[in-house]
RNA sequence: GGGGUGGUAGUUCAGCUGGUUAGAACGCCGGCCUGUCACGCCGGAGGUCGCGGGUUCGAGCCCCGUCCGCCCCGCCA
């Protein structure tokens, strides 16, 4: 016996057809006489109907049926009767006179229902998820996903990319995240690292001269999780030889274009708008700013620096700033509504959240006494503050003001619905400084990673005044998440010491960590640059969902466990004596 | 490492100020039912109140510890 068809496309046409269809049980809804059952597959759900007086043997066999049982029926197509047609089915016009059943198997009772709107805990559903994955509603988001990386193959290889695999059992190297560690039984003591990405290879790849590279491939950091980050994640990952910035970004946007157009029909507006890492950091406190909705963070440091208010005050000293956001129509919050908001600056460290309503008479604030005549005015006007808003202030070292500011910016813009959920706002990112100073360290740091190329102009730079440097180095941003990033190469061995030196990396060590890139770079490295997306939040977005943990089949919890393999897992004394490990536990 | 929040029937939840036998809905099981699609009607079973300890005459409820899920800070690009 074979299906016939599947259980989402008999029509009105197909009357009359005998047909076999293949699925699970949804609903079984038993007359005593007729009895109907909704058979799902991954397609969607047809009406099969029972009748004792014409199908006697199936009607018995019927009453056995449960939820989630697996059966083969064949039938006649049949419109049902006037009356009886659901329109919340696109097979609703129709169903099958069931002659033959064969039940291809049982099911116990579930542990949870399947359908859409399920709010079971997701302890549960990750524990079961072959369950959970029988919802219409998930299939469709990795059915989506598929979608993507369909179009993202066909895109790259018509533009001359490559697809090449890369190890998974590589070296560690300690800049970034944390390695996952796999130890190798054949060279006691030593270990392989899984990528954090394939950067290195892809960049060997190019002086190997593939040219053009690309890979859809699992990455995998041990550092804690995200209602956005896995322990191992999918990136979209590129490279290619003799192009400039300007050159990937357009050719990304045509990529991203394609998807939008394939996975939500949608044509996106080509160029994306772009903003440097300053002005991004200025206008939204963040370098993944939400461009959906506005509240625009002002400086008004110059305003502050004037008033007899302490806290703004001592908060300049050192070097700080005020700024502030016009926050609409939340005058009217109660004195424990703002409080709230306090709370949550608190949780970016801020000591304090500085807050003036504006009303139609005038202003409202326990500060106000603080301020000089036309202080507030002249704040409300930079803020381009109306009568019924409420003016939030943070006054801190410029990243905390950001950091928070940029939170209350994306919570009022939450609150208010400022956010249009149709939008899709891809916005560019550049201009990122080449290094950050560590404090605890007392150097600086790589921003994107040792081997992103500062700007040409900024050459000069490096030794005298490192962080004005700026990298050749650019994120893509989609509605407020970073879904991607990547950066020009340094492609000289000469700059790539001076690179060295300036993060305080002796030559001996770049050596140890990463020798065989320097070494190639040596032996006619072309210029080359690239970028990799995160297929996983890429499509979360594009589906709709608040969590990573819907587009990825298998995903871990916050603790990095798989509820349903339950790994990680003890591994046993012979396992552990091959690899020459001794385990330093308290039990 | 830290903050927040949740954990009571298979599931989602209610459970008052600590007080008799821990409830509801859905699901499940049995019976009836020939046009349902949230089928309907009748009946029934089902509980380690996450776990451990403490306070108390008495704990689902209070206290301490601990485990797990989720959100977040740190971390991570």
């Amino acid at each position: 016996m074979k299906k016939t068809h599947t259980c989402g496309e008999l029509k009105k046409k197909d009357q009359g057809a005998t047909v076999t269809l293949m699925g699970w049980v949804q609903t079984r809804r038993d007359h005593g006489g007729l009895i109907f059952v909704d058979l799902r597959d991954r397609a969607g759900l047809t009406q099969v109907v029972f009748n004792p007086e014409t199908a006697p043997q199936a009607h018995t066999e019927a009453h056995g049926i449960r939820s989630e049982y697996v059966l083969a029926v064949t039938g006649t197509v049949a419109p049902r009767p006037s009356g009886t047609v659901n329109p919340k089915l696109p097979t609703g016009e129709i169903e099958v006179h069931v002659t033959g059943l064969t039940i291809l198997n049982t099911a116990k009772a579930l542990p949870f229902m399947i359908e859409d709107d399920t709010d079971v805990a997701e302890n549960l559903r990750l524990k079961y998820r072959y369950l959970d994955l029988r919802r219409p509603s998930l299939q469709k988001i990795l059915i989506t996903r598929h979608r993507i990386t369909q179009t993202v193959r066909r895109f790259l290889d018509q533009r001359g990319f490559i697809d090449v695999e890369t190890p998974f059992l590589t070296k560690s190297t300690p800049e970034g995240a944390r390695d996952y560690l796999v130890p190798s039984r054949v060279n006691p003591g030593m270990f392989f690292a899984l990528p954090q990405s394939p950067q290195l290879f892809k960049q060997i790849l190019m002086v190997a001269g593939f040219e053009r590279y690309y890979q859809i491939v699992k990455c995998f950091r041990d550092e804690d999780l995200r209602s956005d980050r896995q322990p191992e994640f999918t990136q979209i990952d590129l490279e290619m030889s003799f192009i400039d910035q300007d050159e990937i970004i357009s050719l990304m946007e045509e990529l991203l274009a394609a998807v939008c157009k394939e996975v939500k029909g949608v044509n996106v507006a080509l160029p994306f708008p772009r903003l440097t890492f300053r002005e991004a950091m200025d206008r939204y406190g963040s370098d993944k700013p939400d461009t959906r909705f506005g509240l625009e963070l002002k400086d008004i440091s110059d305003i502050a620096k004037a008033t007899d208010f302490k806290v703004f005050l001592q908060a300049l000293e050192p070097g700080g700033a005020v700024k502030g956001f016009a926050a609409p129509g939340m005058a009217v919050l109660s004195r424990k509504e703002v409080d709230d908001l306090t709370n949550e600056a608190k949780i970016f460290g801020a000591k304090g959240l500085a807050w003036i309503k504006v009303t139609d008479s005038g202003f409202d604030s326990p500060i106000a006494k603080f301020f000089k005549d036309g202080q507030i005015a002249a704040i409300a006007a930079r803020l381009e503050a109306k009568p019924g808003d409420l003016m939030l202030f943070i006054a801190d070292s410029p990243k905390l003001v950001a950091d928070t500011l940029g939170y209350l910016r994306l919570l009022v813009g939450k609150r208010r619905n400022l956010i249009d959920e149709t939008k899709l706002n891809f916005l560019w990112i550049t201009d990122f400084p080449l290094v950050e100073w560590n404090d605890e360290e007392g150097r600086f740091d790589a921003m994107h990673h040792p081997f992103t190329g500062p700007r040409d102009e900024d050459l000069p730079l490096m030794e005298s005044d490192p962080a004005k440097v700026h990298a050749k180095a650019y994120d893509i941003v989609l509605n407020g998440s970073e879904i991607g990033g990547g950066s020009i190469r340094i492609h000289r061995a000469d700059v790539q010491s001076r690179m060295f030196s300036l993060l305080k990396i002796a030559e001996e060590d770049a050596r140890k960590k990463f020798g065989f890139l320097l070494e190639a770079l040596e032996y006619g490295a072309p210029p080359h640059g690239g970028l990799a997306f995160g297929l996983d939040r890429l499509t979360a977005i594009l589906t709709g969902t608040q969590s990573i943990r819907d587009v990825i089949a298998f995903p871990k919890t916050q603790k990095a466990i798989c509820l349903m393999t339950e790994a990680p897992s003890r591994v046993s004394a012979a396992q552990l004596r091959d690899l020459s490990i001794k385990l330093d536990i308290v039990e």
